[in-house]
RNA sequence: AGAGUCGGCCAGACGGUCGCGUUCCGUGGCCCUCGUCGGCCACGGGCCGAGGAACGUCCGGACUCCACAGGGCACGGUGGUGGCUAACGGCCACCCGGGGCGACCCGCGGGACAGUGCCACAGAGAGCAGACCGCCUCAUCGCGUGCGGUGAGGUAAGGGUGAAAGGGUGGUGUAAGAGACCACCAGCGGCCUGGGUGACCAGGUCGGCUCGGUAAACCCCACCGGGAGCAAGCCCAGAUAUGCGUGCGUUCGACGGCGGCCCGCCGGAGCACGCGGGUAGGGCGCUCGAGCCCGUCGGCAACGGCGGGCCUAGAUGGAUGACCGUCACCGCGCGCAGAGCAAUCGGCGCGCGGCACAGAAUCCGGCGUACCGGUCGGCUCUUCCC
RNA sequence: UGGGGUAUGGUGUAAUUGGCAACACUAGUGAUUCUGGUUCACUCAUUCUAGGUUCGAGUCCUGGUACCCCAG
């Protein structure tokens, strides 16, 4: 899993995140996934969070899918950008989707993102 | 063998790799009011890590804080009897009523001579009953001489209405009838005897002859209930502005204890609303408890006594996951050989798919609800064999 | 955690003390019209669900399901 030094914690964290801009809807019905560089976090390690709403289903289902989107990010660290903190909402598609494809949706909004950033830099 | 009924137990198993949370041990680093159990961080290793319903939140308690002069009126809950329990609206046993051939199942199961209300439509009449048709008597009129009309009465046996029409059957009796009277039966009430802790049951005797339903309508009776809830409550750290406005008050007493109201008692100088300002970090509570397992004794049982053993999640955007392998289980398809006249049946192998309901948040005892299935046992009925 | 409420045709709402489930719009069918509109008539209900009380339940009682609101 995901250590907890690793995870946003906090209602204000994710607050602070979806309130700005930096939204990729890769694979859309499974995943939007938000980004964001919050001032004064410039130099340590990037969080992420989940937000898996009621519509995804009752809290075994939720619950399963928040675990198995964390694995696919604890396997995905590396290529997370320090000082970054990032949001992944889960769909209700993304409940009864195989974890492989959760992986492959991440991949695909991780390097939209990348692009992106390297556009505005 | 088939059909059924009641209850108990399980909730796929084993292994590999990578991870997460609590806690313990070791190593290293940092901090200080230097501790040989100080705090924090990193790495390595070890133990442990969701349920029978963790769920819904429908009851009951433990626990914590507040309140504990009292009285009255309300309010809510429960409702056969006896027991179990910390307690309960729960459980066990029994009684009564209903269903089933039976095992067994279902029942908010006190009171309708304390009172009030309601019983639509239909029907003559619906609550200290009621003459529409009918039946009978008398008077009178008519004629076709035993029938019809009219009037005055008697009558609850019959018809019809209704969920319900003030006992049932048979007889005596009568103008026709009627518990008016008699016998038996059903039911009600009183008394006596026996059994049972009791609800109640069985039997006997006497009585007036029969008394509607509805309290999940108001109500009456008995019993129970102080309030709030772990966001309870306590501690540490820290921030800001006893700021401004309005209203009510300072022994003519606001407000609070006090939950709904009143009386009364106690505290008592602030209280309520709006605007504005600040904070939203950490720790304790927090898991050893009416605890679980085994044995034994008491009890029909629920349950309790005694002895021995065990320690079994404590998260806080919220930890038990991800990817695989093997074997079980279920369904479908194909193949192989077999049993049988046949429908079909089970066995082996291969492939594909499936493997429920559902996630702790202070903790227990229940109830209710959801659920693929598996397994064990008691009992009942039917059929066959010995 | 505590408290309160709602569920009725496809939609929005009614239904005095229990007594034939009503109204408006929509939809469908038919009539009127050369056609369409208008108008008229008819059709469309497991009263959320499972039981119970009662002669009789949308209404009363119990359990369940879904949704909404309030306080902290």
């Amino acid at each position: 899993m995901l250590p907890a030094d690793r995870r946003l914690r906090t209602s204000a964290d994710f607050a602070a995140v979806l309130r700005r801009r930096g939204r990729v809807s890769a694979s859309a019905h499974l995943l939007i996934v938000h980004a964001n560089r919050l001032p004064g976090r410039e130099n340590l390690p990037s969080r992420v969070g989940f937000v898996v709403g009621k519509n995804v289903g009752n809290a075994v289902l939720r619950n399963r899918t928040k675990r198995r989107l964390r694995e696919q990010c604890r396997a995905r660290l590396a290529l997370l950008v320090d000082g970054t903190d990032y949001v992944v909402r889960a769909q209700p598609a993304a409940s009864g989707a195989p974890s492989s494809a959760l992986g492959s949706a991440l991949d695909a909004a991780l390097a939209d993102l990348s692009a992106r950033g390297g556009e505005r830099r």
